[in-house]
RNA sequence: GGGCCGAUGGUCUAGCCCGGUAGGAUACCGCCCUUACACGGCGGGGGUCGCCGGUUCAAGUCCGGCUCGGCCCA
């Protein structure tokens, strides 16, 4: 064996080797008739960059999928890609300059360059040493096999009364003219300006403060705050809006923030998200004030307008009026479309028709199955009740874009009724393939239209737990794998993918999707706030591989506490990889006494022998607990701890005496059996951490005897592989020998420097044990002769 | 404003569910190239476990209050 251990080539060599023919069958879920093992994957969005988080899940998915394989278990390890969004649309129209108007050709444009970004990503995950199941389980969202269970399980939700079309507003993004999910915006601090404006009131005037006086138009109502002592007089009275000349009413509402501007706020539809709600909780008339373009509409001579304009013009007209008191700069929040774009372009609300499935009612439901699960960490579960118990409204599935799902209905323009396609002819796209049936079954209008909207795309992810159980195509494999055992994700996406994901597969299985859900914290930059490219503290998996390797990455990923957020550091890492170096190093030295498989004979174990083997099996305990109950960390310490300190430090150095100068051959073949069965433990039990060095380790020494074609199928160890042994004594050997190598250190003298004389002293108790050791404590010390006495504990070297 | 999480040597963190000498890594200092490993070994210094109170023979751990951070929602 080489001297140093170098991660690369090794590494590269057994994730070759793994992907093919040869090593499928360790992988492939077979459906053989063993208990499963069901894995519901995170599919990430196709960025075509694989990030710190893409590895973190990667690396404990892989993990979990490598150990219940030893366990026997039929393992599920399946890999999605979640491919519709605005962000490939963007990708494509800005970088591809492919316009938007022929969607035919926009998606196909969309497919390629997704193609292309699943090749890095997936290429990315494998030199983690990810090994899902790539030939019977990769999907993507686009594939028209994975639209066919889109819409056929929408179509199961109609049938069930769960989806309707309405009015509402959307986020909408002026610039790139499309809608956006509330995920793809956020706020931005501007520089604006707050006009006080008068609205005249029986023979006086209150006066409103707005940052947008343009909206005046959409003005719908004026609310207070019923706690506002100022204005306890006003509430249910009449104003007239400036310039348009409207008359609103004044409401009371506890959402009014007395302290912004006079305390006296417009309701417009729609300036901001309150807006909505207000709108939606007093049933206020809706005045559209703004087109897709970002010009205003409904606004008399300022039709046309752009927004920015309208205000300044707006703004000059009330001050000519008399209406404006005055004008104040501010710094405030703008809500701006922000995610994964550059654009940053204030958001708008535009009506719009949108889709939407009932889940408003279902709280209940989803709550009953979050009570279900088994959480790990236990109190994330918390977090998903919370975010049920504020939903104010349903699920919004549609969205004005190209690339994504069709929604799988027409409609009858005349009365709204909706026609759904048959299930044979799934995956339909109803702005191209013509209905069921040419009139409505309702008024028998024939003016029956397709949708041009597509699916929000938590409607694609939602089902993952169905897709990979076959519910679309094998309901023989379904009634077996479902519920998964288990969902992995991040915290960051219980309200979307997990409450999404439990909400339809309970309406649609009328059972929840998971048996446990294991939530894992973000990966952040080194200095403690999130990775993103603008504060250039974005550390990539791949440098932390080409450094020091996948397995040394994979142990410090996993050494961290699941559910919590945690800055990324070098130095675990480091150790990852400097652990790698001395399990490499001690498998070198164990190899030149390795050349049989020889069994260990328990008759014949020395007091030290037990100490080792009675550690391991406490080491088996504690990881194989930690290991069913995903606590990485405890099992990735544990295995670390024990190996380099008791196995090297202490079991190593005292057992060469018995190996370089054997007092007899059943004592040499014991030293050697003992090593082989601690290192043949020890590396089944880190293989599902660390796969490439401990299938090397396989390979090089183990295979010969032991058989597996691989480490991943060897059984993971149990504490029925080692008998319960006494250590009390070898650890009490181990310990003087350590405090002799102390006393050695301290007189300066080097540890092969020989001793002519020591006095041990001690308790009684003690004694017997260093006198049955005499021969091994002289041996690694190089002392030629130990008195042992009876006396208060002290050690005197001559 | 609401919810959740965190606060442990210089730094990062384990331990907390189930109370009993505070563990590891890293950095720092000293000694040692001992036939697996100097990408190593041995040793050392450094912590009133955020603050206040309570329960207890005993609290980092349980209970109550507070302060400061982070995340999510509004």
């Amino acid at each position: 064996m080489e001297k140093l251990y170098s991660p690369r080539t090794i590494e590269e060599k057994w994730q070759r080797a793994w992907l093919s023919p040869e090593y499928y069958s360790v992988f492939k879920f077979k459906n053989d008739g063993r208990p499963t093992f069901i894995i519901d994957t995170p599919p990430p969005f196709t960025s075509g960059e694989l990030h710190m988080g893409h590895a973190y899940w990667s690396v404990i998915n892989d993990t979990i999928a490598r150990y219940k394989r030893m366990k026997g278990f039929d393992v599920l390890l399946p890999q999605g890609w979640d491919t519709q969004g605005l962000p490939t649309e963007l990708k494509v129209q800005y970088k591809w300059k492919i316009p938007k108007d022929n969607r035919e050709l926009f998606r196909s444009k969309c497919i390629e360059w997704t193609k292309i970004m699943i090749e890095k990503m997936k290429e990315g995950m494998i030199k983690l040493g990810y090994r899902p199941d790539w030939e019977q389980f990769e999907y993507k969202t686009m594939d028209r096999e994975y639209w066919r269970a889109v819409q056929y399980s929408l179509i199961l939700m109609f049938e069930k009364g769960l989806i309707y079309k309405k009015e509402f507003p959307v986020h909408w993004c002026s610039k790139c003219g499309t809608a956006l999910a509330q995920a793809e915006t956020g706020y931005i601090q501007r520089k604006g300006k707050l006009y006080y404006i008068k609205f005249r009131m029986d023979n006086g005037y209150i006066l409103i403060g707005t940052t947008r006086p343009e909206l005046l138009n959409a003005c719908v109502a004026i609310a207070v705050n019923p706690k506002d002592e100022r204005y306890k007089n006003i509430i249910g009275k009449e104003v007239e809006v400036p310039i348009f000349g409207q008359k609103v009413r004044i409401l009371q509402d506890e959402n009014v923030d007395p302290k912004f501007g006079t305390g006296i706020v417009m309701i417009c539809t729609y300036g901001d998200e309150q807006d909505i709600k207000w709108q939606q909780r007093y049933n206020l008339p809706i005045i559209k004030a703004i087109d897709e373009e970002g010009r205003m509409i409904n606004a008399k001579e300022y039709n046309g307008l752009k927004i920015e304009e309208a205000r300044e013009r707006i703004a000059k007209d009330l001050r000519d009026l008399g209406f404006l008191e005055k004008e104040e700069e501010i710094l405030h929040n703008v809500l701006a479309h922000t995610e994964r774009s550059d654009c940053m372009t204030p958001i708008e609300f535009l009506i719009k028709d949108q889709w939407f499935l009932k889940s408003k009612e279902l709280k209940d439901m989803v709550k009953e199955e979050a009570e279900r699960m088994q959480w790990i960490p236990k109190y994330m579960k918390q977090r998903l009740i919370d975010w049920i118990n504020n939903i104010e409204w349903d699920w919004v599935i549609s969205r004005q874009r190209v690339f994504g799902t069709p929604i799988p209905f027409w409609y009858c323009r005349n009365c709204g009724f909706i026609i759904p396609p048959k299930k044979e002819d799934l995956p339909v796209d109803t702005t191209k393939d013509k209905p069921p049936i040419n009139y409505c079954p309702n008024c028998n209008s024939e003016d029956i239209s397709g949708t041009s909207d597509v699916c929000d795309c938590w409607i694609d992810s939602s089902i993952t737990p169905l897709i990979i159980t076959g519910f679309f195509k094998n309901k023989e494999i379904f009634n077996k794998a479902y519920p998964v055992d288990v969902r992995q994700q991040g915290h960051d996406i219980i309200r979307t993918w997990l409450y999404y994901t439990v909400l339809r597969c309970r309406i649609l299985t009328n059972n929840g999707p998971f048996k446990s859900v294991v939530i894992n914290g973000h990966i952040l930059g080194p200095d403690g706030s999130r990775m993103s490219k603008s504060k250039g503290n974005v550390i990539m998996p791949e440098e932390g591989i080409s450094k020091y390797g996948a397995d040394s990455l994979r142990q410090a990923l996993l050494l961290l506490t699941l559910g919590s957020d945690f800055p990324f550091r070098w130095e675990p890492v480091k150790y990852g990889k400097s652990f790698l170096q001395k399990l490499w190093s001690s498998v070198r030295f164990a190899s030149q006494f390795i050349n049989d498989k020889i069994e260990i004979n328990y008759e014949n174990l020395s007091d030290i022998d037990k100490w080792i083997l009675s550690r391991l099996r406490n080491v088996i305990k504690i990881v194989s607990e930690a290991m069913e109950n995903y606590q990485f960390h405890i099992a990735v310490d544990a295995l670390q701890q024990f190996y380099w300190h008791d196995f090297c430090d202490q079991y190593i150095e005292a057992v060469k005496p018995r190996l370089y100068n054997s007092k007899n051959q059943d004592d040499f073949n014991t030293a050697r059996a003992v090593i082989y069965k601690v290192i043949w433990v020890f590396i089944r039990m880190f293989a599902p951490i660390c796969p490439h060095i401990t299938e090397e380790i396989y390979h090089r020494i183990f295979k010969e005897y032991e058989k597996f074609i691989s480490i991943n199928i060897a059984p993971y160890p149990t504490m029925n592989e080692i008998p319960e042994l006494d250590g009390d004594n070898g650890e009490k050997v181990i310990k003087i020998i350590a405090k002799l190598r102390t006393k050695k250190v301290e007189r300066r003298v080097s540890l092969s420097s020989p001793i002519k004389y020591a006095v041990v002293k001690d308790r009684k108790e003690m004694l017997d044990a260093y006198r049955r050791n005499e021969w091994l404590i002289k041996e690694v010390l190089h002392i030629e002769k130990i008195d042992f006495l009876e006396g208060e504990p002290s050690l005197e070297l001559e």
